[in-house]
DNA sequence: ACCTGAACACCGTTCAAGT
DNA sequence: ACCTGAACACCGTTCAAGT
């Protein structure tokens, strides 16, 4: 996977150019901005960075392989310091928090939770789910998190958190909150967790 | 805001096929869908789409109004069959399943519960905000539904579990689990003393 | 009053021609 | 080996010309 040849001086020079500027571009106008805008703010010819990277996801993923790398260490840091439910609850919050701020990394971060079994999971994003999946087990010993959800469904889930504030006012003042009630539970009063709720239906 | 004078025949015409092939192209490629290619499957010029509809979400509101209002009525056919956590559940499952299904309504029913101050809210929008509030007030009522969460807040919380469930596995094959995760929250053991579900991990 | 379709600007993608 | 930019097909939007 690794290269096999060193690139030309020129085309390492026009590859780092135009990663620094998709990461600026996407960030600001979302995974749809304009290839061509990216190319030409890079001073290169469109044809070059097809040259590079062969589709927009591949473009999106190397532009934030690094912030995706930071975002999975951050989760050891994290669990390094707080308590296992409080470290996961706190990474997923800044998780959420990233993905609304750096508008191209939600749809990353989308690509690195969907199942289509189709494509390899890009090593970018294996290194994110792999960083959930410590997070979770840990909550998990410690009691703080039910057994039957999986990682990348807990990922899925704080995805679809980030999407639900984004609608509330478009930067993540909410992220927090609604995260809070993904991990309490919306019934049952907030000052009685167990009990005192009317039976339901069937399971 | 009523219509002000009935339309040309021709013009009534073309607004209705439009109409109807947009509600079937935006359900087919989703809320990107070209609009050249609706006016043209219409057989109408691209100017008379624009005559008729000044932008995208203009006409996405009005290919969608009638499954909106049809949400709506569910709200309440469904409040009266069931107890009201159980409606209120069982609505949001449909509703999720529905903007799976019929991909343009994604993207409406995200505008319906976006903060956005700008734009007035569109009729259909209102209607399924208020039918969410009913259900939501009758859910408090009965206590199952903690008394912090607005109607619009559990609106975006459902897009959000859609958009997660739309992850899963494309289809709405997690949406009634998901849906199950936000209600009755993450942690706190499976097995609680009443109306718990068995637990599945340890016993 | 309404419709049409050409016109314009833009974008994604490919590829022949260059160095 | 790599880059360039023209070329092509496509799309959103506007508007002069028609009826």
């Amino acid at each position: 996977m690794t290269q096999a040849r060193p690139m030309r001086a020129d085309a390492r020079r026009n590859y780092e150019r135009l990663l620094r500027v998709a990461a600026e571009v996407f960030a600001e106008h979302g995974e749809n901005a304009s290839l061509d805008d990216i190319a030409r703010r890079a001073g290169v010819g469109s044809g070059t960075l097809y040259r590079h990277f062969p589709n927009r996801l591949a473009l999106l993923e190397a532009a934030y392989t690094d912030r995706m790398a930071a975002l999975a260490a951050r989760a050891d840091e994290l669990a390094r310091s707080l308590p296992p439910g409080a470290a996961l609850v706190e990474w997923l919050n800044e998780l959420c928090a990233g993905t609304i701020r750096v508008r191209g990394l939600k749809a990353l971060l989308g690509s690195a939770v969907m199942d289509g079994g189709t494509a390899p999971v890009p090593a970018c994003c294996a290194s994110v789910r792999d960083a959930a999946a410590r997070l979770v087990a840990a909550a998990r010993a410690e009691g703080a998190l039910r057994a039957d959800v999986e990682p990348v469904e807990l990922l899925r889930l704080a995805h679809g958190v980030a999407t639900a504030s984004e609608f509330a006012d478009g930067q993540g003042g909410q992220i927090r909150r609604y995260l809070a009630l993904l991990m309490e539970g919306l019934h049952g009063r907030p000052d009685r967790p167990a009990g005192g709720r009317p039976a339901r239906g069937r399971p």
